[in-house]
RNA sequence: GGACUCGUAACUCAGCUUGGAUAGAGUGCUAGCCUUCUAAGCUAGAAGUCGAGGGUUCAAAUCCCUCCGAGUCCGCCA
């Protein structure tokens, strides 16, 4: 059922207008839908008021139940029963398919993307979160998603961490968890470096590039450690992929697409290096090849763009990338466009702003980040403590279930386009606008269905309270909040919703009684709640954040 | 200097796509609610020149322009 379409329809054809705009009261009391008038009183010359009073008397369908002149504005009230039957009905018969749609496109969204000289941090944890986010949305919009990562696995940055084991760790095996031992070998050469040490990180990345042994060796040694550290944070935060890339086997292959492009001049060459001139586009130049032949990181994205089109026959590719390089991206996708390759179309950048600490932006080199490990072992036991004074039982399960929703939530709460500082003290809070209070809304339903010995029938007839038609509503708009989340790449709406939704639910259950309700009252209610646990459940999903029948 | 993003309550943020009724949440604060289905909850209250100014419009937090402030980025890092 879509109540708009029947609402504009019926608008359509009594005011002859082409287009009409609905909107929701602020108030629920004052209808479900609204109609404003004020446009029409240019041509008819009455006042809103006098129009909206007019079209009061216009003929409804069985949907709305009534019309309402108020103010200058028409509000529409809908059929509570109707909308709930229809709504409630629907969502038990499809379950977890209630909002999901059908869709052949395929679409490939890049996210993490980590140089494998340091651990993963706070900052690759909201793009792990938010790259996972997406794909289980687009996915559930019936995409075709394919999750990938790109490994920055070369580089000074690399040999930097080589030097720094050569330096001070050599012949070491890793004591801690064995990206961490990596990322403290660039750490410690970071804070000795000097013109020497800098000359020899030189050396170490041109013999890595000449395929010298023992530095290829060496080189293998620690990235398989990192990506052993790695396996564990992404399976601890629940990122996974179905597709990594790694530059060193792909950082030489942009040369070739840049030197036709010279060819075809397209790039210019000066001063030794090769360059795309993007002035025409509002956009600084880019080198793309420098001086001394190697490639750069946009080299390599300019293949990998390709690759990615040739692996795959996408249609669209989304890259997770923050804020900080919206520059890169826009050059990158421009550059494309000149090369005429089709691919170019297919491009989204999904930025998302830095996480911030208070004592001012987190930086790997001087070692003031906050990790990902850490972060995710402090949250747990604070969820810990939680349990521990309501006496739970499976507290380490759920100790980490919980404590991880409140970290993901929190995560995936914000617009995209923020940047936000972490305050461990609000991010990790259980109370409020959190994982933890979602996660205990459907506890909560799911303990009054456990209370409920007798099996439900499906119907559904009394629901008319304000709290009850509340969260109908939601139900309802929830499969346009998953399509506008998809479309927009926006999965903090569909956090946002559940908030709302469990906060609807929230109110219902402290204003009303489910179980001694009598008999097609609770019979209804019984139904409406557990259609509100299904989407909780989905939603939550979604997110990559699980539920507890219990906590 | 240029480009982009942001500026909404004491604090953290929604709302801006598609302009519309008294601008919403959460946190914190104040006052209540557990002999009733889980109090990680609910109710009520205090709290806002929507950064500033101008423009468009019957109507602007929302669209346009200017300015101010913060952040990010700007040819051989990724």
């Amino acid at each position: 059922m879509n109540i708009e379409s029947i609402i504009i329809n019926l608008l359509k054809k009594q005011t002859k207008l082409k287009e009409i705009t609905l909107e929701n009261p602020p108030d629920p009391k004052l209808g479900d839908y609204a109609f404003p008038c004020f446009q029409l009183s240019k041509t008819s010359k009455k006042s809103p008021v006098e129009i909206a009073k007019s079209l009061e008397s216009i003929k409804l369908p069985k949907e709305i139940e009534k019309v309402k002149a108020i103010g200058p504005y028409l509000n529409f009230y809908i059929n509570p029963n109707r909308l709930a039957e229809s709504v409630i009905k629907q969502i038990l018969k499809e379950k977890n398919k209630y909002g999901a749609k059908k869709n052949k496109e395929k679409i490939i969204v890049e996210y993490v993307s980590p140089n494998t000289n340091k651990s993963l941090h706070l900052g690759h944890v909201r793009n792990g979160l938010l790259g996972t986010a997406l794909s289980n949305i687009l996915q559930s919009q019936g995409y075709n998603v394919i999750k990938a990562s790109l490994n920055n696995d070369r580089g000074t940055g690399m040999s930097e961490a080589m030097l720094g084991y050569l330096m001070y760790h050599k012949g070491e095996n890793p004591k801690t968890k064995p990206d961490h031992f990596v990322a403290q070998c660039y750490v410690d050469y970071k804070q000795s470096e000097t013109e020497e040490t800098k000359a020899k990180v030189q050396k170490l990345t041109l013999d890595w590039e000449n395929n010298n042994k023992e530095v290829r060796e060496l080189w293998s040694k620690l990235t398989k450690w990192v990506y052993q550290g790695y396996k564990e944070t992404y399976k601890n935060l629940g990122i996974e992929f179905d597709k990594e890339y790694y530059e060193s086997k792909i950082y030489t292959k942009g040369k070739e697409i840049v030197h036709q492009g010279l060819k075809k001049g397209i790039f210019k060459k000066k001063d030794g290096v090769i360059i795309a001139k993007l002035e025409k586009y509002n956009l600084p130049d880019k080198i793309l090849i420098k001086s001394d032949g190697t490639s750069l990181y946009m080299t390599q994205d300019l293949y990998l763009a390709k690759l990615k089109e040739q692996d795959f026959k996408i249609d669209r590719s989304i890259y997770v990338v923050a804020s900080e390089q919206d520059l890169h991206f826009k050059q990158l996708f421009q550059i494309l466009e000149l090369l005429d390759f089709k691919v170019s179309k297919k491009c989204y950048h999904l930025s998302y702003g830095l996480v911030n600490l208070h004592s001012g932006r987190m930086k790997s080199r001087e070692g003031n980040v906050i990790d990902a490990d850490d972060i995710i072992e402090e949250v747990t036991s604070l969820a810990r403590e939680e349990l521990k004074k309501r006496e739970e039982k499976d507290i380490e399960k759920k100790a980490r279930i919980i404590g991880l929703a409140a970290l993901k939530f929190f995560m995936l709460k914000f617009d995209n386009a923020t940047s936000f500082v972490y305050d461990p003290q609000q991010s990790l809070s259980f109370e409020g606008e959190t994982g933890p209070y979602c996660q205990y809304t459907y506890a909560r339903i799911k303990s009054i269905l456990r209370k409920c010995k007798t099996k439900v029938p499906v119907k559904i007839t009394d629901l008319t309270t304000g709290e009850e038609k509340n969260i109908i509503m939601l139900l309802y708009k929830y499969p346009k909040v998953l399509e506008y989340s998809a479309e927009n790449y926006k999965p903090h709406l569909l956090s946002r919703f559940i908030l709302d939704l469990c906060q609807a639910f929230n109110e219902f259950y402290h204003q009303h009684q489910i179980l001694k309700a009598e008999k097609d009252l609770k019979v209804s209610r019984l139904n409406l709640i557990i259609a509100t646990s299904i989407i909780i459940e989905n939603s939550l999903k979604l997110l990559g954040i699980e539920t507890l029948e219990s906590m």
